[in-house]
DNA sequence: TAGATTGTTAATCGATTAACAATC
DNA sequence: TAGATTGTTAATCGATTAACAATC
């Protein structure tokens, strides 16, 4: 597997486009050109295909581009043709709503375990989110035997950084930040964080 | 209200910077360095004067900043000094865990009511909720004899456009949108898109 | 005055868009 | 061949960082 070096919101769009294609194939559209799936997806033409350029070349002038090939090729390319193992640290609010979500899978991962200080919780939940839920202090363990890589943080702030210690030392190497814990990590591990409250208030702003 | 134009990402980063400044006072400190603030909220100090630097003058050379007085400058910005009255739409996993997560009060805005097309939903949610959960059609009308002008779109794709309408024809101006239709409104509203599954698909790629 | 720290300008960086030659 | 559409280069834009003079 080449090591390619990709901008974040190139990454990003990548999975926009992903998600597209699958829905152009379920629909049976076996091609699309760089106008449809950019307008499908939100964007401009020219940086849908400059996004492409950075990976490699899928289409054919004239013609566009194949929607299984170029859904598999970018599949490839996100690490999601193996159906990818996350685990998910935190069963509040957040935490379970996305578990319930559930719409994840299609996408290439897969939640295979949550983890909660509360006791409580862990009995309460483990049969309703369809995910084994276990305590928090079985984390790292778990992490370790299952060669768990890409983690979602949904714990209150106070605990955020804690958390992504243990992560990291298994070998964690990419986190998905919904507390607002500002967390440091080493280099080589890639933090993304999500912060609802930061971007509601922003939004405020562009009301008045 | 004089109607400033800032950078997207500077008006997320005030959104921070406040909730840091507000961490800071309830501790008791009076004033604070580019440097601290900007270590509390994960940023670069030159940035956080960058960001300072668009909206006027509130330090003092050799001191710092009052967090009293920058905290209030700062919510008087982002029209957060008086508590901004949010609808929700969609009272689905997400909708629900974002209702009942209520950190958002403490930021400046209240989710005032919530709405859902699913009649069993809207009753079996009202009093759990702490919000008034109402059916979908009665939005609009909602919208308008409340002022409302910030929402928050929670439901499936195929419904996102068609709330986004409604919501803009009574005069809503920003939008929170969380599901994953590309929404397209006209010039002058502001929309936010917030793509859980793309966010997750893009941080798997450099978990590899 | 000396030390600290802001406000702001200039330099850098990265990402988006426009334009067009290559080619199916 | 003519029409369409990609891949890529160059131009633009916006955002981040570095540097430093202003000043408390």
């Amino acid at each position: 597997m080449e090591k390619i070096d990709l901008p974040r919101r190139t990454v990003y769009r990548l999975s926009l486009y992903q998600r597209c294609l699958q829905k152009f194939r379920e629909t049976g559209v076996e091609t699309v050109s760089s106008e449809d799936l950019a307008g499908a997806a939100g964007v401009k033409p020219t940086q849908l295909r400059k996004d492409l350029g950075h990976v490699g070349q899928f289409g054919t002038r004239g013609l566009g581009y194949g929607v299984t090939t170029l859904s598999e090729a970018i599949s490839g390319i996100l690490g999601l043709s193996i159906l990818q193992p996350v685990v998910m640290v935190g069963v509040g609010n957040l935490g379970s709503a996305l578990l319930r979500y559930g719409g994840f899978r299609r996408e290439g991962f897969e939640i295979i375990a949550a983890f909660d200080s509360d006791t409580e919780h862990v009995k309460s939940t483990t049969e309703e989110m369809g995910v084994p839920v276990l305590p928090v202090d079985q984390l790292a363990a778990y992490v370790q035997t299952h060669g768990v890589r890409v983690a979602i943080i949904a714990v209150p702030e106070a605990a955020g950084q804690s958390v992504a210690d243990d992560l990291v030392e298994q070998g964690v190497k990419a986190i998905l930040n919904f507390s607002s814990a500002v967390l440091s990590v080493p280099e080589g591990v890639m933090v993304n964080q999500v912060d609802l409250a930061a971007e509601l208030g922003s939004i405020c702003f562009f009301a008045s």
